[in-house]
Order: structure tokens, then C-alpha cells, then sequence
DNA sequence: CCCACTTTTCTTTTT
DNA sequence: GAAAAGTGGG
């Protein structure tokens, strides 16, 4: 296979990188999967690597598969044997793997945010701290953060009283994921980072196992990532990282953006290269991305350029409430869909609550969508609980999934049944599950329950043992009876989870339980998306890696985008990144639009100025059609009567509210805004009932 | 113990 | 303004 035919000059350089570590700083759209890509194969091609000797890390887990996938059609040898994944997985893959060296089972399960959460709740709860002075959220963040950043419960010093509580919530938040045999995320990557520290076996073995390491979106790691890739390349130095600083868009989660600023100096005599030719956007847009992204002081710098054609200006336009953003969207997306497919247009937007009022006009207008995230599927009410029959079995010792599937559907053991049940363990001293086998010759639905497990457990494939939950509980029979729009989508619900248990069993050897949760405790929503013929919504963190021929970024207004929280927490920088990463997905054609106005609760409305970053935008690479409206009148609406009636009132995106005090000129409006009075033209106001 | 009704809680982005 | 959690009568 020639490399040369494939690539270009910058990117064969990166590609043919002898030895050593090395940066590939590469743009939006200059090839940086593809590098990684032809960088495998390069090394199994052309420098005999034996595929167990590649480790490659992917932001998510549908960029592995179509790595993989891509690596397959490339090279005829079996590609079998790569370690492949986000850095999630691998380390729960390993974890499984050198299990006994560690304090967990084999079968340690992963819990999700949920379960994390209500953790956090009921160990307040069964502490004396009052549950109103600390924030169960806020403990949360404070322990992830301490996890990400490999400080364990015993080393965190507090510096108040509230860190003081803090560092007992920790305490007792690890001893009882232990009782449980449960990880949460940040676990998976902390308790690894402890194994490979502790264990100089295990480290050494490892070290000479992946002897070539490869990161995408490097710019996306958190300290504990970058500790754990610095221990593996103790012995073989070669890590090859590619990534883009203007794309770093997670420091919410850990993501420290200066693992990628900082790199050349954390690994010494390494290489740079830079990839600054985009192969996706028109100059147009790549012109309005580069000038966003100028105004952020925290970042290396570099200069794209694209040969392909200038393109059509970018289209902004702005509403008075979400509602009409979204009507005016239809009508311009209208006008795409004869150019272009369904399955190239993405809408994106800032929070998950804003796909709503997309959804209701797209719905209405019958133009087919999907979208991706929100209510994740994995984390919906059905679903867990048939997983947590399958996670019990897998683990007796998950008392959270014990509790969850104890009356669910409803059996009859209620409050004094289970009290009953952590009686007797507590008095025993053995574990809930072997309280229940000991009850069941006296209480009748107990004894049901332990029947229906025991049953269960005879199922070796995952397949057949979700078949069987959903038939022996009656499950799917129960919501069949409720009869409503609800119930119904519950079971379409549970279909599809049938339907990935069998793709799942027979797309690879694997069939077990435990094979199966690791995959789907790790599981995100962009990971089962695909392109259909539909409109795709997304929040902007799940466009990352992705393109589309048109984008519409909607909601972009102050407190929005930048989000109000990120402007409190001075990381305007990021919001403005993950803006810089929407205008970046689009090939052909970009909208950007914003509303001014909003539900607030209980009924009451708010108004939003346009984002500050519109202000960033180059005049000349602009049509803006402030004047389009639905009924394609020529009124402004910036200015708005805030009621029904004849108001004098009016709400303006800069001003605030005023007061209407005379017609001057004819056509213009004395307004009072707070002590100044401001001369308007009438145009602008919007004649809406 | 269960059902139906009332009250409270929502927390930006996600592995 | 929806969903979860709490409450009280059958």
C-alpha cells in the first residue's frame, strides 16, 4: 500500500515518524484520524509491529470501531490483537484482566452518574450533616475532580469545615463502592493508575506490551490519562499524540488543555508536526472559525487554509423566542434539503433542554430527525432495571441492583420485607443475597424472588438471559396492561435492548454477562448513532470528530453560549472552543441563530442578549438576515411589546425594559430605559399578537 | 403492601 | 412544566 498516494506532505511526515514521542498538532478537518489511521498501519506495513504491541486511544468508542473498521479494509493481515478504545475501557478491560492483584472481583460492575449520585445521597442521609448544608452535587464534582487528579481519600487535606465533611463523604463513598464491588468512571482510571504504580510486575509486563502508544484528541485527557500513559512508556518512549488545543472542550470533566501545551516539555526530544491544510470547510467558514478562535489568549496558534472554494456566506439570523428560531430554521432548512441529504444536515446547540423546540417544529413539518443524548438509553427507568437483574447476577455483592430489582415489578416485598432482609445480614454478618436465601423458607415472596435468580442464573448468554428476565418477571406483561403512550414506548424500549444484546452476541465471540456490561456501562449515546435519513440534533460536545455539508448552531445568546455558568467560572475560553468546534463541522453551509427570549419557570419570560462571540464574527463573511420573519414582512425584532394589549412597554436585548413616551419623526419611538431615553425606530418593533 | 394523590426537585456539557 | 419522591387511605 503506498502511503505517499494517500497523503499529503505534512501528513506522510507525521505518518513515517521514526521513534520517540511525538505531537501531531493538526486543525479542524486536516486528516487527524486519518494520520493515526495510516500511523498503524505504517508501523504493522513497514516496520513489522505485531498488532498486541499497538495501543490506540479514541475519544469515544464509535471512533474505535470505525477505526478499526478502516484499518481492516486497509491492510490485508489481521489487524486482531490491537488494543483499541477510549481509556475508559481499556483500563476496565485491564482491570478485569490483573483482577486478582487488585481488591476488586473479576466482575466489578460500573456505575453510572446515577448511581453514583444516589450513593452521595444516602451517605448524607445516613450521616448526621444536615442533607441541606452540602449539596450532594457538589460533593460529587469535588470528588471526581480529586479523582481525576489521582489524590485519594486518605491524602486530600481539607482547608474548612465543609472539605472536612467532604473528606468523610470520600471515605465512606470508597469503602462502600468496595462493599459493592462498584467503580465509578473515575475509578476505572485511578485504580489502574494505583495498579501500574504499585505493582512493578504488572507495570514492566504492560510496558513491553504496548510498546507503541497512539492518542487521539489528546487535548481531552486529564491528569490521571496523562499519568497513566507517562507509567506505560517508561521502558519504549514512543507515544504518538494528536490533537488540536482550539478543540479542547472538556476541562468540565478534568480535561487539563495543558497536557497538550505542555507536552514537549513532559516528553523530552519529542517531535512536532503540524497539519494546518483543512480538507472540509469552504474559506468562507474556515475564515469565521479562525477569527472566533483568535480571541482566545490560551492556545498554540496555527494558520488553516483550504483549497476549495470561498463558498456562501454565513447565515445568521436571530427571533424573539425559541419557538420562532425554530420555525424560521424549518423554513431555511427547507430550502437545503433540495441540495443536500438529510443525513448531512446537523443542528446543534448548547444544552440538551434546547433540542425541544426543534423537535416540536421538525415533528410538526414531519421531516424525519434523530437525535443524540438527552435521556441516554442506557439510564432510562426499564432498561436499568432489567440490567440490574443482569448485574446482580454477574455480582452478589451489588446491593444498589439488589435493592433496585427486589420488588421491581412489584412482588410484594415492601419497607418491612426488606428491613427484615438487612436485619438479618447486619445480625449474621453475611450479605444481603444469603440473608434472602436464609428467609426464603419463611416469607413466600422472598423465596419467589430467590427462585427467579437462582433460575436465571443457569443462563450463560446474555441474549437468551435478557429474554428470560423480561419473560420470568412479566415485565413487558405488566406494561402491556397499563396501556399508555408511555408503556408503550417502554417496550419499544426493551425491544431494542433485545435487539443489541443479539447484535452485540453475534458481532463478536463474546456472549457473557460480564462481557456484556463492561461494554454497555461504558456505552454513550454518539456510540450507537449512525447516519440514517434523517436531521441530526446533537449538543456541540457530541459534534466533536463528526462533519456535516450544513450546520445550524441555534441559541446562540449571552449566558448560553458562553453558558451563564462557565462566564461565573471564567472559562468564557472553552465556551468559546466549543463554538469554534460547531462552526468547524460544517463542509458547505452554516446558520447561526439566536432568540431573545425565554421560559424562566412558572410562566414568566427573560430576555437574552446575542452572545458576545457574535460580536467576534467578520462583517464581510456575514449575510444577516435580522429581517426575515415568518410572514416574510420586513420588521425588526429586537424590540418586542411584552404583552397582549396595546403595551407601552417593550423589552429590548440591550436597553432592558422600557417605557413607550411619544412618537417623534413619525417613524420612531422615545423610549425610557432606566433614567435614559433612547431614540428607536418603529421598524424594529415586532407587530405580533 | 399497593395505589393514587400531593409535594419537591430539578443543576451545562459526559466518560 | 416534567419526573421523582413522599404521604395517606384502602
Amino acid at each position: 500500500m503506498s502511503l505517499k498516494k494517500n497523503l499529503n506532505e505534512e501528513q506522510e511526515k507525521a505518518v513515517t515518524h521514526t521513534s520517540g514521542p511525538a505531537l501531531v498538532l493538526a486543525g479542524a478537518g486536516s486528516g487527524k484520524t486519518r494520520v493515526i489511521t495510516y500511523r498503524i498501519v505504517y508501523l504493522l506495513e513497514q516496520k513489522d509491529v505485531k498488532p498486541y504491541n499497538i495501543l490506540a486511544v479514541t475519544f469515544t468508542n464509535k471512533a474505535a470501531d470505525e477505526m478499526k473498521e478502516r484499518l481492516y479494509s486497509l491492510v490485508r493481515r489481521s489487524t486482531k490483537g490491537i488494543w483499541m478504545g477510549t481509556f475508559h475501557s481499556i483500563c476496565a478491560r485491564l482491570l478485569r484482566e490483573f483482577a486478582s492483584c487488585t481488591t476488586y472481583s473479576r466482575n466489578f460492575i460500573i456505575y453510572d452518574t446515577q448511581d453514583q449520585h444516589n450513593l452521595i445521597k444516602n451517605i448524607i442521609r445516613d450521616s448526621d450533616i444536615g442533607e441541606k448544608t452540602l449539596d450532594f452535587y457538589y460533593v460529587h464534582r469535588t470528588i471526581s475532580n480529586l479523582k481525576n487528579r489521582l489524590i485519594d481519600e486518605y491524602e486530600f487535606k481539607p482547608y474548612n469545615y465543609k472539605t472536612e465533611l467532604i473528606k468523610n463523604i470520600y471515605q465512606e463513598y470508597q469503602t462502600r463502592l468496595k462493599e459493592n464491588d462498584a467503580m465509578d468512571f473515575d475509578d476505572l482510571l485511578f485504580n489502574f493508575y494505583t495498579l501500574l504504580d504499585s505493582n512493578t510486575e504488572i507495570r514492566k509486563n504492560l510496558n513491553d506490551r504496548f510498546k507503541y502508544k497512539l492518542v487521539d484528541e489528546y487535548q481531552d485527557t486529564n491528569p490521571s490519562q496523562y499519568q497513566i500513559l507517562k507509567k506505560l512508556s517508561e521502558r519504549y518512549k514512543d507515544v504518538f499524540v494528536v490533537g488540536d488545543d482550539d478543540q479542547s472542550i472538556y476541562g468540565f470533566r478534568g480535561a487539563d488543555i495543558n497536557n497538550i501545551l505542555d507536552f514537549e516539555d513532559d516528553f523530552p526530544n519529542s517531535k512536532v508536526y503540524k497539519l494546518e491544510r483543512n480538507y472540509r470547510s469552504t474559506k468562507r467558514i474556515l475564515e469565521v472559525a479562525s477569527t472566533v478562535v483568535k480571541n482566545n489568549r490560551l492556545r498554540k496558534g496555527k494558520t488553516l487554509w483550504t483549497k476549495e472554494e470561498e463558498g456562501e456566506k454565513i447565515t445568521l439570523f436571530s427571533a424573539f423566542s425559541e419557538k420562532e428560531e425554530a420555525a424560521k430554521l424549518i423554513k431555511l432548512l427547507k430550502k437545503e434539503l433540495g441540495k443536500y441529504n438529510k443525513k448531512d444536515i446537523l443542528i446543534a446547540y448548547r444544552t440538551n433542554a434546547q433540542s425541544r423546540a426543534i423537535e416540536d417544529a421538525l415533528l410538526k413539518e414531519e421531516i424525519p430527525y434523530v437525535i443524540v443524548g438527552g435521556v441516554k438509553f442506557y439510564q432510562r427507568k426499564e432498561i436499568k432495571d432489567i440490567l440490574s437483574y443482569v448485574k446482580f447476577i454477574v455480582n452478589k455483592k451489588d446491593t444498589v441492583s439488589f435493592f433496585r430489582i427486589l420488588n421491581t415489578p412489584r412482588r410484594g416485598i415492601g419497607k418491612i420485607t426488606r428491613e427484615k432482609t438487612e436485619m438479618k445480614a447486619k445480625e449474621e454478618n453475611i450479605s444481603l443475597w444469603e440473608a434472602s436465601c436464609k428467609l426464603a423458607g419463611q416469607e413466600q415472596p422472598i423465596a419467589d424472588f430467590v427462585n427467579l435468580i437462582k433460575s436465571l442464573e443457569e443462563i450463560k448468554r446474555i441474549d437468551e438471559l435478557i429474554v428470560a428476565i423480561v419473560e420470568k418477571t412479566g415485565y413487558v406483561d405488566i406494561l402491556k396492561e397499563t396501556d399508555t403512550i408511555e408503556s408503550e414506548s417502554r417496550i419499544e424500549n426493551i425491544q431494542e435492548l433485545l435487539s443489541a444484546a443479539y447484535e452485540f452476541t453475534e458481532n463478536s465471540e463474546k456472549y457473557s454477562p460480564e462481557e456484556y456490561l463492561t461494554e454497555v456501562g461504558l456505552k454513550t449515546d454518539i456510540d450507537s448513532w449512525s447516519r440514517t435519513d434523517s436531521v441530526n440534533l446533537m449538543t456541540l460536545h457530541n459534534t466533536k470528530g463528526l462533519e456535516f455539508d450544513v450546520v445550524f448552531i441555534v441559541g446562540i445568546g449571552e449566558g448560553l453560549l458562553p453558558h451563564y455558568r462557565s462566564i461565573k467560572e471564567g472559562n468564557t475560553e472553552e465556551e468559546r472552543r466549543l463554538f469554534y468546534v460547531g462552526i468547524t463541522r460544517a463542509r458547505k453551509k452554516l446558520f447561526l441563530s439566536y432568540f431573545l427570549t425565554h421560559g424562566a419557570g412558572w410562566g414568566s419570560t427573560r430576555s437574552i442578549l446575542p452572545s458576545s462571540f457574535l460580536k467576534e464574527l467578520p462583517p464581510g463573511a456575514i449575510e444577516n438576515l435580522e429581517d426575515y420573519t415568518p410572514g416574510g414582512n420586513e420588521k425588526k425584532q429586537y424590540i418586542l411589546r411584552d404583552n397582549k394589549n396595546d403595551s407601552k412597554w417593550v423589552n429590548h436585548p440591550i436597553f432592558g425594559r422600557g417605557e413607550i413616551l411619544d412618537v417623534v419623526d413619525g417613524d420612531k419611538l422615545l423610549i425610557s430605559f432606566n433614567g435614559t431615553t433612547k431614540k428607536i425606530k418603529r421598524r424594529f418593533f415586532d407587530e405580533r399578537s
